[in-house]
RNA sequence: GGGGUGGUAGUUAAGUCGGUUAUAACGCCGGCCUGUCACGUCGGAGGUCGCGGGUUCGAGUCCCGUCCGCCCCGCCA
């Protein structure tokens, strides 16, 4: 309350000192002073210095709000010096010299710098002398070079604005941070969120919009070009447990029913083919109430695309032209004619994970066959015996305190709960320096060093264990020593690398049985298909996931459109008949008129957007995120409803927790 | 549900072993300054140390509880 006072006591202050200004001068030079008054039509504070004019017809009244801009603040350059020009908005910093004020304006073009020269502006300089950060202004002046004080750092610097004349759209009370200093961000989590519309004014969230914005579009484009119809799915969607928890929606009209956010159009796309769209795309909001991450909100935006008569390469060949397109149009980056492909059980066996980081080496390195015989107990017990081989030139740093602290890593239960790491460093003749030397022979030792190609100077680290905790630590592991040793960098590919990871197996069997691993909807492969009576847990699905640098930005897969092979998927998730209808009955009806064979993916936007712009979280490239708790700490959401509404929704709390409980 | 980490001026941070008036930078307010560009310079104001309780002669600091931000595990067909 205070602070807004102060604010208005300034801007008001500034008028009087205006219009002091105004009087004060020889009027002989101005139009009469009512022309020049401090209030314009439009109710903004305005000073103007006016022009000796030709056509006395033009108003000096007029707000230049209503004369436009004519440039944005990113636009002039040394060609326009002579132009008269009109900028609008925000000051970004003010320079004030004491007579000689400089003011940088800021909108999401750019930055130009405007001069308020006391010998030139006169009554305009009292209202600038009022300016502080954020105001949001209207500035018309002639481009002038700035000579030999030219900033090679702006893309305008070699000009600036000698203003003429300034108007105050609005006055700004200081911000809760700083936006103009970007480079080194100057505000917490939690203020960046609560005054979200400040941050995002900030020129590094702008580029990440801009550049989102130019991601939709270009796949609005491809796709279209490409004879996709951009079609809608409801969001208000039929409740089906399972999954992704669902955010409900009470029904007012139907007591006691809900809908549920849909988590994804699939069932809908899938519709779509038997409607004979034939090929649809859709930019999608999906929803999914489930814990977040860093890297994951609760509502978040798919390019949500499916065809008919899909194989995985007519699904695959249009998704690389879009990421090709934009990669060339927004980062003017030349991506390969195709991406490569990794089979689920490759990628699994050489890197210990399904979205492998491809950036660099560090494969693993199979030893089972060599060791399995050894008659050392840690691997005469262990199925799978894997290490990594830290070449000679980045294992310098492995000191021994330093596997110690990978050791506990992979300990760790969350990355794989390894019993232990053993490790070796080779010396000079290829002589082992490790725990391991009392309990293998030379002839293993030897086996394993030229097996791993290591050399003098290199490291091994070893795990044995069952497969999932064998492959699940080392990939822990191996992302560890990426980080660790800077092995990307170090390997100098190219920055962006894709992959193909296909052939995933269809389900996943846990301690209530089986389930599926995308969805139930993916197809086995073909020859796979007698499996699913016989041994389930070996069918592999015409499923695929695309990679970059060893995140998963989409997945997708062949569809099943044979009642029969859904009707055996659903028998082997453990429905029954009757879940099976009260579920899917509609799909299954649909699938009895006729389907084509249909597949196709999902990419996520957010994510996308957030790996081209080098962002490190996905709030960086979603306008309004939540917390990691879900809320909005801006608008105070999620929120009560009052009790009219409740009850008109027959909505009571039950076992809510109370206040002091 | 679990693990970790943080919360001190408008903002971002420092604050030692528990001890004098809680410190700095930016921002804000006032003065000076006609070529700055993170302008400079002189001065000033600004504090519920997240909240509640406890230990103590004395708590920003130690203990218990709680709220909130962030990171991770579980979870995300």
């Amino acid at each position: 309350m205070p602070k807004r006072a102060k604010v208005q006591a300034r801007t008001s202050c500034a008028v009087a000192v205006s219009r002091r200004a105004l009087a004060s001068a020889n009027s002989s030079v101005f139009t009469p002073p009512a022309l020049a008054t401090a209030t314009s039509c439009t109710g903004h504070l305005v000073a103007v210095f006016p022009r000796r004019r030709t056509r006395a017809t033009v108003s000096p009244m007029s707000s230049l709000l209503e004369t436009g801009r004519s440039h944005d603040c990113g636009a002039l350059r040394g060609r326009d010096v002579g132009a008269s020009v009109v900028l609008f908005g925000w000051v970004h910093r003010r320079r004030d010299l004491g007579a000689l004020i400089f003011i940088t304006l800021r909108d999401r073009f750019g930055i130009t710098q405007v001069v308020f020269d006391p010998d030139l502006a006169g009554p305009v300089q009292a209202l600038a002398a009022t300016l502080r950060g954020e105001f949001c202004v209207a500035v018309e002046g002639t481009v002038v070079s700035r000579g030999s004080n030219i900033n090679p750092q702006m893309p305008t610097g070699e000009i600036e604005v000698q203003a003429r004349s300034l108007e105050v759209f609005s006055s700004a009370d200081p911000l809760p941070f700083n936006v103009a200093d970007d480079a080194e961000l100057d505000a917490s989590e939690a203020n960046r969120l609560k005054y979200r519309y400040l941050d995002l004014r900030r020129p590094s969230l702008q580029r990440n919009f801009v550049l989102r914005s130019r991601l939709a579009t270009l796949t609005r484009i491809t796709l279209a070009d490409m004879g996709f119809l951009e079609l809608e799915t409801p969001y208000m969607v039929k409740y089906t447990p399972g999954g992704a928890r669902n955010f409900l929606v009470p029904s007012r009209l139907n007591p006691g029913q809900f809908y549920a956010l849909a988590e994804s159009p699939q069932i809908f796309k899938q519709l779509f083919m038997v409607a004979g769209m034939d090929k649809y795309f859709q930019i999608c909001r999906c929803f999914r109430d489930e814990d977040l991450r860093n890297d994951r909100q609760p509502e978040f935006t798919q390019i949500d695309v499916e065809i008919s008569y899909a194989t995985p390469a007519r699904v695959q060949a249009p998704i690389e032209a879009l990421i090709r397109r934009s990669w060339k149009d927004i980062l003017d980056v030349e991506l390969p004619a195709e991406f490569p492909r990794l089979t689920w059980a490759e990628a699994m066996a050489r890197y210990g994970s399904d979205k492998p980081d491809i950036r660099f080496g560090l494969e693993f390195v199979d030893l089972t066959d060599l060791v399995r015989e050894s008659g050392f107990r840690m691997f005469t017990d262990a199925a799978h015996i894997k290490a990594l081989c830290v070449p000679a030139e980045h294992a310098e740093p492995l000191t021994r305190g330093r596997i110690e602290k990978l050791t506990e890593l992979v300990k760790k239960r969350e990355s794989g709960g390894a019993k232990g790491l053993a490790w070796a460093r080779i010396g000079e003749g290829g002589t082992w320096s490790s725990p391991l030397t009392k309990n293998l022979s030379p002839e293993i030792m030897a086996a394993i060093s030229e097996r791993a190609g290591a050399r003098p100077g290199s490291v091994l680290l070893i795990v044995a264990d069952n497969f999932h905790v064998t492959h699940q630590a080392l990939g822990t592991l191996r992302l560890e020593l990426r980080d660790s040793l800077d092995l990307v960098a170090k390997a100098g590919l190219p920055p962006w690398q894709f992959l193909w990871v296909t052939d995933f197996p269809l389900f996943e069997k846990t301690d209530k049985g089986y389930v599926s691993s995308h969805h139930p909807f993916t197809s086995p492969r073909a020859d796979h298909i007698a499996l699913l009576d016989t041994d389930p847990a070996q069918v592999l699905a015409q499923a695929y996931d695309l990679v970059l640098n060893g995140n998963e930005i989409g997945g997708g897969s062949i569809r099943i459109h044979r009642s029969d092979v859904q009707a055996k998927v659903f028998a082997t998730l453990g429905l029954d008949e009757a879940q099976i209808q009260q579920k899917f009955g509609f799909l299954l009806e649909a699938f009895r008129y006729g389907p084509p064979p249909h597949g196709g993916i999902a990419l996520g936007l957010d994510r996308i957007s957030m790996l081209m712009a080098g962002a490190t979280s996905l709030r960086d490239v979603i306008a309004f995120p939540k917390t990691q708790r879900g809320t909005d700490l801006m608008t105070g959401c999620p929120s009560g409803a009052d009790d009219e509404q409740l009850a008109e929704l027959f909505i009571g709390h039950r076992g809510l927790p109370t206040e002091g409980s």
